[in-house]
DNA sequence: TCAATCACG
DNA sequence: ACGTACGTGATTGAT
C-alpha cells in the first residue's frame, strides 16, 4: 500500500473556511472562527483520505485585502482580513500542540513550499495530496498528484478534486499549460500583469493552439484577434515576467524529512486543553475520543449474490426489522436490515445481485405484513418500492417523522443527528462517509467493510432510536398524532407527489412572453425617468436613484442602507411618477422569474406536469411545506398574478378540479380553544366574523359597519392570531399607535376569554417549557426563559400563535388522510393533488364530481369536533383559477 | 453565504 | 426602554 501525504496551504484554507463559519469568540475575547474552520476542513479531509503524513505551509507575510474596482463595483478581494490574521498564531499553536509539521520560509510563498514538498515527497515514494483554496495550485496536478479545493456550501464543506485529466476536462489545458494561460491573461489579485487585451477566453485559445508561451510568441503574428497578436508582440517581455511570477517554485532550498511529517498523536491532552480554551465545542468529542464510533461490522452478515439473498430472506424471522436503502446518486446500492436477535445484514448490489434481483428478493420482506418495519424518511421508499414492486408497502414507523413530532424545531433529522439526540452516540455523517456530488469520495471507492458498516449502522440506529421514541411519544401523549395522523399522511403525500399537477405549457409560455414584453416596456420608461440605466433588481442601486438622485425622503431602514420594500414605496407613490412604475416592474419581475421561468424550469417535458415535494418535517407549527417548486405560494391576491392559475389544469378532458377551503379555520380554532362565548356563538350562527368584530371594536350596530371598519377589524383579528402588538397594528392600518391600542383594548373588552386564554397560554408555556395543539403537537419554547426582552417577546407571540396555527394544521391533515382513504375505499378515480394550508385541490373524474364534492365537504367539516362548526366552501372549475 | 424582496396561508 | 405580528420558499444581488 502506497503511503500518502497531505500538504495543506494554510493561509488559503483558513481564508476559505472563514466564510463558511459564524463569528466565534471565546471568553478571552479571541476570535476563533478561522481556527475552527481550518480544523473542520482538516479533519474532514483526513477522515476521507486517511493520510500517513501531514504538513501545513504558511506565508510568513499574509497579505491584507487588496482593494479592487470594476464596473462601478468597489470591493476587496483575496488576501486576509485583519480579524483573521490575528488568529494565525493561535492556529499555529493548535497545530503544534497536535504535533503537525509546519513549514514557512522567508522569501517564499506557501504555494512554493507546497510545490517543493510535493516534488520531494514523490521522490521519496509518498503520494502527495495538495489542499488549497487557490486555483493557482492546479498546476501541480498530475496523474498521481491530486489537488483538492474545498468550498463551503450550505454550511457544509465540499471539495473539487483535480488530477491532471480533470484540469484538462474543466479548463481545456494541461496543468503546466495553465501557467502559460495565466502568463497571458494575468491575474490582478496576484499582481501578475499578463498581456493587455488578452483575457481568459483568448489566452486558453492561444495555449490550446501553441501549448507554450515561447512558441506562442514565436508565432505571434499568426494569432487571431489582431489586437492579441499585436499586444503579444509588443508586451512579450511582460508575458515572460508574468510566466515567471505565475510559476510555482518546485525546488526551494528546503529539506523534507519524511518522518518529521508522520502523523502522530494529534488528539492529545495538550491539544484538548487548547481546544477547550478556544471553546471549540463541537470539536470536543473528537479530542475526547480519538475515533468516532461506528457499527461493529464484524457482527454483521454481508450478502452479495442473488441465491444467498433469496435463501436469507426466505428464512428471516418475522420480527420487528429496521431497514435502510443505501442510495448513491439516485441509484440503489443495497439494502441493510437490522433485527435485535440477529443483528445486521447487508445485501449489496453488484455483479451477482442486480438492482432488479434485490427488489425481487426484498419483496418477501416488504410484501409481508408480519414484519413490523421501521424506516427513515419512508416517503421516498414507498415511492421507490411502488415503482419496483407495483404495490404499496406498509411501513409502521418512520424515525424521521417521529423525531420531528418529538421536536419540530430540529435542524436535521438525519441518522447521525438521531443517534446523537436519542442514543447519545457520535457517528460520522453520511456526508463524511459517502459524500454527495461528483467531487466527493465516490461510493465505489469505499471498502467493502465501510459500505457494509455504514449501511448497517444506519439501520441499527433506526432500530434503537425507535425504541426510545416510542417511549417518549407515549409519555407525551402523542400516539394518536403520530400513528393516526402523521404516519398515514406520508402515504397521502407520496401519492400527491407522484400524481403531480398538469400544466398548460402553451398558456404558460404565452404568459411568460407577455411578461417579458411588459417588463421591457416598463424598464424603458423607468430609465427614461431616471435619466440613466441601472440594475432595477438591485435594491442598493435603486435606493441611490430614488433617495439620492431624485431626493425622495425615505430614510435608512435596513442594515445595508435604504429600504425600497413595497410598503416604503407605497408611501412615496405620489411623490414621483417613477415609484409606481418600480412597483409595477417588481410585480412583473417576480411573476416572470419565480413563476413563469421557475415553473417552466421544473416542468417535466414528457408529461407536462409539475411534481412538487411536500415536506413533513420542516415547520415549527406542524404545517407541511412545498418545495421545488413551492406550489403553496402561487399568486392569488392580485389579478395579474391570479391569471397564472389558469395554467394549472386537470390531467385530461375527463377530469375537472374541485377546490375546497376552510372558512376562517384559525379564528374558529381560537374560539374553541379559548372557549369564548361571543365568538363561539358568532360562528354557530354563521355570522360575518370581521363585521362582528368591527361592530364590537368600533361600537357601531352590526348593520352599520362600513367597509373600512370591517377591513380594519379583519386586521385586528389577524393580529390576535399572530400575537398582537399595537405598533405593528398601527403600521398595518396606517393609524396612530394610540388608536391601535384603543382597538386592541376594545377587542379584549368584548372578548374577555380570548385575553384570558392568551395570558394563560404564555404563563403555562413558561412553566412547562412548551406549547401544544389540540392533538398534542408540541413546540418547545426556550425563548420564554430568555433574559433578553426581544427574544422573550418573540417567544410570547409564538406561544400564542402555535396552538392556533398548529391545531388548524392538525385538522387539515386529519381531513387529508380521511379524504384520501374515502377516495381509495370508494374506488373513485379522483385524487388529492395539492394542499395549501387551509385548502385542498382535488382532480376529479367528471362523472364522480358530485359524490366527491360531498365527500370532501363532509370529511373536512367532520375532521374535528370543536365547539364551533367547521365550514368548507367547495368550488369547481377547469383550471385552478376557475375552481378558486 | 447573507440580506432584501415578495409570493402564499 | 428595548423592536415591533405567525408560518413558509424562491430569486436576486452583494460580499
Amino acid at each position: 500500500m502506497t503511503e500518502k501525504i497531505m500538504l495543506i496551504d494554510g493561509n488559503s484554507i483558513v481564508n476559505r473556511a472563514f466564510y463558511g463559519v459564524p463569528l466565534l469568540t471565546n471568553r478571552e475575547g479571541q476570535h476563533t472562527n478561522g481556527v475552527y474552520g481550518f480544523l473542520n476542513i482538516l479533519f474532514k479531509l483526513m477522515d476521507e483520505e486517511k493520510p500517513d503524513y501531514l504538513a501545513v505551509a504558511f506565508d510568513l507575510h499574509a497579505p491584507t485585502f487588496r482593494h479592487i474596482e470594476f464596473d462601478g463595483y468597489k470591493g476587496t478581494r483575496k488576501g486576509m482580513p485583519d480579524e483573521l490574521r490575528e488568529q494565525m498564531p493561535l492556529l499555529k499553536e493548535m497545530l503544534q500542540a497536535m504535533n503537525v509539521q509546519i513549514y514557512e520560509m522567508e522569501g517564499f510563498e506557501a504555494d512554493d513550499i507546497l510545490g517543493t514538498l510535493s516534488a520531494k515527497a514523490e521522490e521519496a515514494g509518498v503520494i502527495p495530496i495538495v489542499v488549497s483554496g487557490d486555483r493557482d495550485l492546479l498546476q501541480l496536478a498530475s496523474e498521481t498528484v491530486m489537488v483538492r479545493i474545498p468550498k463551503t456550501k450550505g454550511g457544509r464543506t465540499e471539495t473539487e478534486d483535480y488530477y491532471a485529466k480533470d484540469v484538462i476536462e474543466k479548463y481545456g489545458v494541461t496543468p503546466l499549460e495553465f501557467i502559460d494561460v495565466k502568463a497571458l491573461m494575468g491575474d490582478a489579485s496576484d499582481n501578475i500583469p499578463g498581456v493587455p487585451g488578452i483575457g481568459e477566453k483568448t489566452a486558453v485559445k492561444i495555449i490550446q493552439d501553441y501549448h507554450e508561451l515561447e512558441n506562442a510568441i514565436a508565432h505571434s503574428l499568426e494569432i487571431k484577434p489582431k489586437k492579441a497578436s499585436e499586444n503579444l508582440t509588443e508586451f512579450q517581455e511582460q508575458a515572460r515576467i508574468s510566466k515567471f511570477l505565475a510559476t510555482i517554485i518546485r525546488d526551494m532550498p528546503i529539506s523534507f524529512e519524511k518522518m518529521q511529517t508522520k502523523i502522530g498523536d494529534m488528539f492529545n491532552p495538550k491539544a484538548y486543553d487548547l481546544v477547550k480554551r478556544l471553546e471549540l465545542k463541537s470539536m470536543y468529542d473528537r479530542f475526547e475520543k480519538e475515533e468516532v464510533q461506528t457499527a461493529q461490522t464484524e457482527d454483521f452478515l454481508g450478502i452479495y449474490s442473488f441465491e444467498t439473498a433469496k435463501i436469507f430472506l426466505e428464512n428471516l424471522e418475522k420480527r420487528e426489522t429496521a431497514y435502510h436503502f443505501l442510495m448513491d446518486e439516485g441509484k440503489c446500492q443495497g439494502l441493510a436490515l437490522y433485527q435485535e436477535e440477529i443483528g445486521g445484514c447487508w445485501l449489496e448490489v453488484g455483479e451477482n445481485l442486480s438492482v432488479e434481483q434485490l427488489f425481487q428478493v426484498a419483496e418477501t420482506f416488504f410484501g409481508d405484513n408480519n414484519y413490523v418495519k421501521i424506516g427513515h424518511d419512508i416517503k421516498n421508499d414507498i415511492k421507490m418500492l411502488r415503482e419496483k414492486l407495483g404495490k404499496t408497502t406498509e411501513i409502521s414507523f418512520d424515525t424521521a417523522i417521529a423525531a420531528y413530532i418529538l421536536n419540530p424545531t430540529g435542524t436535521s433529522y438525519a441518522y447521525d443527528d438521531l443517534a446523537k439526540t436519542f442514543l447519545n452516540l457520535i457517528l460520522p455523517s453520511g456526508e463524511e462517509v459517502m459524500g454527495k456530488g461528483k467531487s466527493k469520495k465516490a461510493f465505489s471507492t469505499l471498502s467493502e467493510e465501510e459500505r457494509k458498516g455504514f449501511a448497517v449502522s444506519q439501520a441499527k440506529v433506526f432500530f434503537e432510536t425507535k425504541k426510545i421514541m416510542t417511549e417518549q411519544l407515549e409519555k407525551n401523549g402523542q400516539n394518536q398524532l403520530f400513528y393516526e395522523i402523521e404516519m398515514p399522511l406520508i402515504y397521502v403525500l407520496a401519492d400527491m407527489e407522484e400524481y403531480g399537477i398538469k400544466v398548460d405549457k402553451n398558456a404558460l409560455l404565452e404568459y411568460q412572453k407577455n411578461l417579458e414584453i411588459s417588463i421591457e416596456g416598463i424598464t424603458k420608461e423607468i430609465f427614461a425617468l431616471s435619466g440613466e440605466e441601472f440594475n432595477l433588481n438591485s435594491p442598493k442601486q435603486l435606493g441611490v436613484i430614488l433617495f439620492e438622485k431624485l431626493g425622495l425622503k425615505g430614510g435608512k431602514k435596513t442594515k445595508t442602507g435604504y429600504s425600497t420594500a413595497a410598503d416604503v414605496l407605497e408611501k412615496l407613490r405620489f411623490e414621483h411618477p417613477m415609484v409606481e412604475k418600480i412597483l409595477y416592474y417588481r410585480q412583473l419581475a417576480k411573476l416572470k422569474s419565480t413563476y413563469a421561468d421557475g415553473l417552466l424550469a421544473v416542468m417535466d417535458e414528457k408529461t407536462e406536469k409539475i411534481y412538487s415535494t411536500f415536506n413533513q418535517t420542516i415547520t415549527a407549527t406542524g404545517r407541511i411545506s412545498s418545495t421545488e417548486p413551492n406550489l403553496q405560494n402561487i399568486p392569488v391576491r392580485l389579478e395579474l398574478g391570479r391569471e397564472l392559475r389558469k395554467v394549472f389544469i386537470p390531467e385530461s378532458e375527463e377530469y375537472c378540479f374541485l377546490d375546497a377551503d376552510y372558512s376562517q379555520i384559525e379564528l374558529r380554532v381560537l374560539a374553541h380553544i379559548a372557549g369564548d362565548e361571543t365568538l363561539i356563538n358568532a360562528f354557530r350562527n354563521d355570522q360575518d366574523i370581521h363585521r362582528l368584530t368591527a361592530s364590537q371594536v368600533f361600537h357601531v350596530p352590526f348593520d352599520e359597519v362600513t367597509a373600512l371598519q370591517r377591513s380594519n377589524a379583519k386586521a385586528v383579528n389577524f393580529g390576535i392570531v399572530y400575537g398582537i402588538g399595537s405598533f405593528s397594528l398601527s403600521q398595518d392600518l396606517g393609524i396612530t399607535r394610540k388608536e391601535a391600542e384603543q382597538y386592541i383594548a376594545a377587542y379584549f373588552a368584548k372578548y374577555p376569554n380570548i385575553k384570558k386564554y392568551l395570558n394563560e397560554t404564555i404563563e403555562n408555556a413558561t412553566k412547562e417549557g412548551y406549547v401544544a395543539t389540540l392533538w398534542n403537537r408540541r413546540r418547545a419554547m426556550p425563548e420564554l426563559q430568555s433574559n433578553n426582552f426581544i427574544q422573550r417577546s418573540f417567544g410570547e407571540r409564538v406561544a400564542m400563535n402555535m396552538p392556533i396555527q398548529g391545531s388548524a394544521a392538525d385538522i387539515i391533515k386529519i381531513a387529508m388522510v380521511q379524504v384520501h382513504h374515502a377516495l381509495k375505499e370508494g374506488g373513485y378515480r379522483s385524487r388529492l393533488i395539492l394542499q395549501v394550508h387551509d385548502e385542498l385541490l382535488i382532480e376529479t373524474f367528471k362523472e364522480e364530481k358530485e359524490a366527491v364534492a360531498k365527500i370532501l365537504k363532509e370529511k373536512m367539516e367532520q375532521a374535528a369536533e370543536l365547539s364551533v362548526p367547521l365550514d368548507v366552501d367547495v368550488h369547481e372549475g377547469h383550471s385552478w383559477f376557475e375552481a378558486k
